[in-house]
DNA sequence: AGTTAGCACTCGTCAGGGTTGAGTGCTAAG
DNA sequence: CTTAGCACTCAACCCTGACGAGTGCTAACT
């Protein structure tokens, strides 16, 4: 981040003015309607601030005979030191709180839940990540046959994750030794992640070598599991971007959304923000992606328990309302992080 | 459908050469353009074509001085009479191949995969139900203990379909029991929907009770589940919409998302559509949806074996080459098919 | 010295008007 | 029945001038 030039009390006042007046309107704002809001100054005076706030670089202006209009630099500012934070209105609190009142019991469904509901909530995209795992453990496995050649296994994972892949048999085996072995390995296996099934003694038996063979791929399996659910990401509320007049132009609408569909994408974006601290900003081109260069995005953690973390988010236009939008992400993230905890007990 | 007026051979190869022009340009087609392309009449005849081809609507001015655009009427008289279809190019066919060369096991996985790559080979937006079911069977089933109050029911249905639910126990049950009943249940229920469930006979047992209780909740869930899966419809690149002049316009862009998201009215549009013809096209203010009066469906049947059959088409613009969008869902239609008769096997 | 009223100036927006050109419909001759 | 010719229409384009929002500068005031 650029080193921010020290504004007084005036400019402070001022600038502020100018965000809260442009986020409203979405129209460049001009000494006058400022003078009418902080009657304490003419408009004069005023224009003489908002000239040097032009010069040092927290405000921009489209023309010459147009009102200011705040730069990524401008909202940084605003956001670290100005802004006061909303709280979060009943009338939203009505609107999210029915989504976590259905609570379904795979991790999945709760993750798009949250999503839509921050996606209402904040009137723009929303972003979610599923819990951060290092390793998802197993809760449950079974194995059903398909055919002489190939079985299905079942995974019950934590958060009530269920998975499912084609195992290949190495012979013809019976659906009832299919199911002793699956017996068996739920007995070894219950509560191990990856790496702790492949740290598991030899298996001895009349299928020794099926079971091994099994397990192999299981571990195989799990693997992938962890890496797909380190790299899930949902997002719900691209059609909320339609109604704002910046993206009136299709073709800055039609980059973002590409953005928003292509995962890869998302995630590179997401691991690129800082969550120590309690909700991370990206505003314009901080997030080093030319295509949005346009968007911020206010990401926070939601915590399910101890040391489950995931992100959740909202991409939006530079111009949003952050004092209402930070507040908001984090009601959804709470909300979601105990629905979450709770599935994963 | 309206009564189509009868026309003669040349008002029939000039309607023809306005529906390819236009397709092709997005511009209305003047009697000059068309002149140099049906070399055998002058333009000044054309025009009197044109101007008795308006007159019976189906062409449309958009002003006096403008060429002239195909209405509904005019592409459905093309449509019914006068298009070729274009055989799929080899470089599509190379585009959507490799879609159907990683086959997952999940059924649902696999509309996914369908679904994407008809949206690239048709650059439009695609739709993909499940295949209408009546009635899933069970594969395999499992009980996993969640704890004293519940349990989570793990279904593997037709076309390893997996299905999650947690179900209540009337009384703490250990996980040794639970897997006993699920055993038990296996035995009776596999290859029944939950019709046949129902009039399962009584059964007896230690934990007949429990038991009976289970099934009832899982004979409920069942149901939830055939009703869902008939209203599962899957879609993909609404983006495509995007870099087409018609949709420069960002109210009607909106109109056309919000339709496309809402499962409820895609399910209305499509349970419309009469597929016992190979190929069904809706042009326009046809498929009876305002939203969608300047765009078109092209959809089709696919088969999975016997009495399987789902659907699959494409949302586009009424201004597509139809004649190569049909042959193209008819492809992935038919790719599709093959695949979900492998994964119902 | 900081503040402010006043004023000249800039520049985007909008409405009006003339020109252009694509495309038509009609007519009259072939 | 076909077609060349022509008058006509109308969107698109460009130019213009009026308007007004907003600025920067200056000079006077506190």
């Amino acid at each position: 981040m650029q080193h921010s030039v020290p504004l007084d009390q005036r400019k402070q006042q001022i600038l502020k003015a100018v965000v809260a007046d442009y986020t409203r309107t979405g129209v460049p704002v001009g000494s006058a309607s400022l003078a009418v809001h902080l009657a304490t100054w003419s408009s004069a005076t005023i224009r003489n601030e908002l000239a040097t706030l032009s010069e040092v670089g927290y405000l921009i202006q489209p023309h010459t005979s147009a009102g200011r209009v705040p730069s990524d630099l401008g909202y940084r500012y605003y956001v670290d030191f100005l802004m006061d934070e909303e709280d979060v209105p009943p009338a939203v609190r009505r609107q999210v709180d029915p989504f976590f009142a259905v609570m379904p019991t795979g991790i999945e469904d709760i993750l798009e839940i949250a999503a839509t509901a921050l996606a209402h909530a904040a009137d723009a995209v929303s972003l979610v990540t599923a819990p951060r795992a290092l390793g998802v453990r197993v809760k449950h496995l079974d194995l059903v046959k398909l055919s002489d050649a190939q079985a299905l296994l079942v995974l019950v994972l934590e958060g009530n994750l269920v998975r499912q892949q084609a195992l290949n048999l190495t012979a013809p085996t019976d659906q009832g030794v299919l199911s002793a072995i699956a017996t068996g390995l739920n007995a070894a296996v219950v509560g191990l992640n990856a790496a702790g099934m492949s740290r598991l003694p030899e298996v001895v038996g009349v299928h020794a070598a099926l079971e091994r063979d099994l397990l192999t791929q299981i571990i195989a399996f799990m693997t992938v599991c962890d890496a797909q659910q380190d790299t899930l990401i949902l997002h719900d509320g691209v059609r909320n971007l339609l109604h704002q007049p910046e993206f009136g132009d299709v073709e800055l609408l039609q980059q973002v959304i590409e953005v928003v569909e292509e995962e890869r994408m998302l995630a590179a974006l997401i691991s690129a923000a800082d969550l120590d601290h309690g909700i991370q900003i990206m505003i314009g081109r901080e997030s080093g992606m030319a295509e949005l260069s346009r968007c911020s995005l206010v990401l926070t953690t939601y915590r399910a328990g101890a040391e489950r973390r995931g992100t959740i988010g909202v991409l939006g236009s530079t111009r949003m309302a952050y004092a209402q939008v930070g507040p908001r992400v984090r009601y959804v993230a709470q909300r979601l992080g105990r629905a979450v905890g709770r599935a994963l007990s």
